[in-house]
DNA sequence: AAACAATCTTGACGCCGTCCAGATCGTGGC
DNA sequence: GCCACGATCTGGACGGCGTCAAGATTGTTT
């Protein structure tokens, strides 16, 4: 029979300790924040002794870019769902869209996917997961220029305009200020993501 | 005479001990980040008890927050001198360039002042200091525009292309990636900073 | 000179990450 | 069948951390 499908009832082994451990740090990431974030905390959510986690992640930073790493995974599941088969100016808006879309409904996982100082920027399956979903963008800016492979600089706006919106609109929503919460943040967006397609469109060194 | 400006020698009283912790909490940011800081390091470098920056700050998060409203000031501070008297799109382009070049100067403390959990957003200072940064981007995009006041899309459009590239070429400069760093970042930004006073020029609704 | 508020120290508490030795479990070799 | 072995998890220890409360020290005011 499947190991790891069917976790033994209880006991010294706990069936799959590294899921769970992922899956209690996501939502203790959600609740509290990078910052508010512990190994401990997420042991006992488990159901596990303080020091299980050690054994799979290494350390907290570890456990930390695994969350991030899934947080990617997400992002490029979403943005292709978006996306559908749209292609031209449109594909960019919808991949634009579907960006701020997850950064609003996950702030603090997209906080940590880019902005902590304590995952592993260097560890090689969040790269992966981080090129993977980069290159969601690439293909919907290739679609929108008409060129196969888009320059370099057009892919560093296009990035650098939809990811700062998203983290912006995050901040707005963290602090207090009514003013901010009353619109629809995603409408908010839309115009952002629209200046942006058509600089991509019109630009011309 | 002066009290806070000449410090008492040595002493229970320590002469400006909140200017001496901000200080300290400033360089622990830069060398080990937000999540690297501790108040018991900063009292340590400022020379008293561990317990002496609660009666100041009140918390962890009041001297960070203290961190990032400086950070804002000295954004503000910068962008100013690199504008100068220029107007119009050049205006512009020297305010996002002066973004850039802050960020990529004092990266951790530019993580701090957007994107760190531990700091009270709805603090006032803090506020102030970045409605006072927020304002030199206002006030170069209206020059770029001709308008006396530009619209809310074509500012949240700006900041966040701006904004967004300082904050992924931070990322870059993190990553042990060669190629990230073989190039200049700030001759990388350049492009994008085109772009955005491209679209903020060119865009109609 | 005495009282007072501001400033700083000392000590304590619980939580944290990390390391270590040891207990328990699944599994393959005999 | 059983035993040894590696993988997995426990329990305890250590030092560092943030925060609180009580007390010592200082500058100022009366």
């Amino acid at each position: 029979m499947a190991r790891a499908v069917k976790p033994t009832k209880r006991g010294y082994h706990h069936g799959d300790l590294p899921e769970a451990l992922a899956k209690a740090a996501e939502a203790l990431v959600r609740e509290a924040g990078a910052s508010g974030f512990s190994l401990r905390e997420c042991a006992r959510r488990a159901g596990v002794a303080h020091s299980a986690p050690g054994h799979h992640f290494g350390d907290a930073g570890g456990l930390l870019t695994e969350v991030a790493a899934r947080g990617f995974d997400r992002l490029t599941a979403r943005m292709r769902e978006r996306r559908g088969d749209a292609e031209g100016p449109e594909a960019l808006q919808r991949i634009g869209m579907a960006y701020v879309d997850f950064a609003l409904s996950d702030p603090a996982v997209l906080q940590l996917m880019f902005h902590s100082d304590r995952v592993d920027c260097d560890n090689a399956r969040f790269k992966r997961a981080g090129e993977a979903a980069f290159g969601e963008l690439v293909s919907a800016v290739a679609s929108t220029t008409g060129r196969p492979s888009p320059d370099e600089g057009t892919l560093r706006f296009a990035w650098s305009a939809v990811h700062g919106v998203s983290t912006l609109l995050i901040n707005g929503q963290r602090q207090g200020a009514a003013a901010a919460r009353r619109a629809n943040p995603l409408a908010l967006a839309e115009g952002t993501i629209r200046r942006t397609v058509h600089a991509v469109r019109t630009f011309r060194g």
